[in-house]
DNA sequence: ATTATCTATAGATCTATAGATAATGC
DNA sequence: ATTATCTATAGATCTATAGATAATGC
């Protein structure tokens, strides 16, 4: 039943990423730890050798997937050089990161059930990561001054996260559609239009 | 132990609206029934005379709160005629809003939750809730036809939405301002201003 | 007599722990 | 010998139900 301490080790990685990605999907109460264990194969009592509690993992999972978040931020805004703004907004507000909350954004994913938790760790590491994903978007956006840079890129954020709770609520998937496209027109993703499907969005 | 049907009645209007505060406040998971009845001072057991499941209580509940807030939404928009989009955005974008999720905005409060439910009877009342909702601030918005005031609805209502969310989930209260304000400030409402507590903003 | 509510409980599920087990690594 | 994992379970909590109770309303 051992294994080696190599392989505990990556089985402690799987148990963050398997505990990231479902509590994204189902929500901070909506899993419990058997079965985030038994994704991966594991018991359920074989957690408690790698965390303390379940509030633990929740600060530690989170933690990794805000890790991930901004280096795949800073990623997509380094590859596309010539509009490294919408390089952030299209993929954020499409369709696949709609339809995949388990390794989607972790503020559309889980923002509510943090903002019901007062474990401070936890709402720190959501302020830090906040700090930096509009760190990456303010130097992005065009704008007169470094202040109104940074409150464009608040606005702008705001509004990409709840356009993601939006079309994920609605149960109207053309309505849903819609949200995504309105937030990338008005945001100025590339690929959004003012009714829906056009090509170039000026602001 | 049995009361008049008049008070039967009004027992099922508390229930409602006990629900629909505890669950904004905690989340679909975060409350259960025995805590919903003792808050208003009935039996566990009592629930079930009135509704057929929890799953029946959160949809009525939602309803209800949903109805309430189209309600409180004209009547702001009523009530300051010159600046109707600031009578929206200002008493939404305000700290008491933000402290106060119990009676507060739905999509703000369990969006989140509302998406994880597959329960289409629920996910359909949150779509037409959204159209009020949008519909009424279409029709205080400027724009160049009803295309484009409603596509920027659209992104407004997003970015309240977000910007709630966002507000409630960081831990700094000086940022979780800075998130309220800027966003007054980039969609029109009264009090924002570029970096914190200026007058009136002018986009 | 009817029925709204209460008491008590069944059955499921959840977090966390204790002790057993067996492979690792000295 | 150490320790990562498993099995089994304690104790709490949650939804839902059954049967008892007592006030309403004919």
């Amino acid at each position: 039943m051992k294994v080696s301490r190599k392989q505990a080790d990556a089985n402690r990685e799987m148990i963050i990423e398997s505990a990231g990605r479902l509590f994204r999907q189902q929500g901070f109460d909506g899993v419990g730890i058997a079965e985030i264990m038994r994704e991966i194969g594991l018991s359920h009592g074989g957690f408690y050798g790698h965390f303390e509690s379940k509030e633990d993992l929740r600060v530690e999972a989170c933690e990794r997937a805000l890790e991930k978040s901004s280096e795949k931020w800073a990623e997509r805004a380094a590859k596309s050089p010539d509009s490294p703004l919408a390089g952030l907004i299209d993929p954020y507000l499409s369709t696949k990161h709609r339809d995949d909350p388990g390794n989607g954004c972790l503020y559309a994913g889980v923002g509510l059930d943090v903002a019901r938790q007062d474990n401070p760790r936890l709402r720190r590491s959501f302020t830090r990561g906040f700090e930096t994903l509009v760190g990456l978007l303010s130097s992005v956006l065009p704008g007169r001054s470094k202040a109104a840079q940074r409150e464009k890129a608040i606005a702008t954020f705001s509004a990409m996260v709840g356009a993601m709770v939006l079309a994920r609520a609605v149960h109207d998937p053309i309505l849903s559609e819609e949200i995504l496209n309105a937030n990338r027109a008005v945001l100025g993703g590339t690929r959004g239009g003012a009714s829906q499907g056009r090509q170039a969005a000026d602001q």
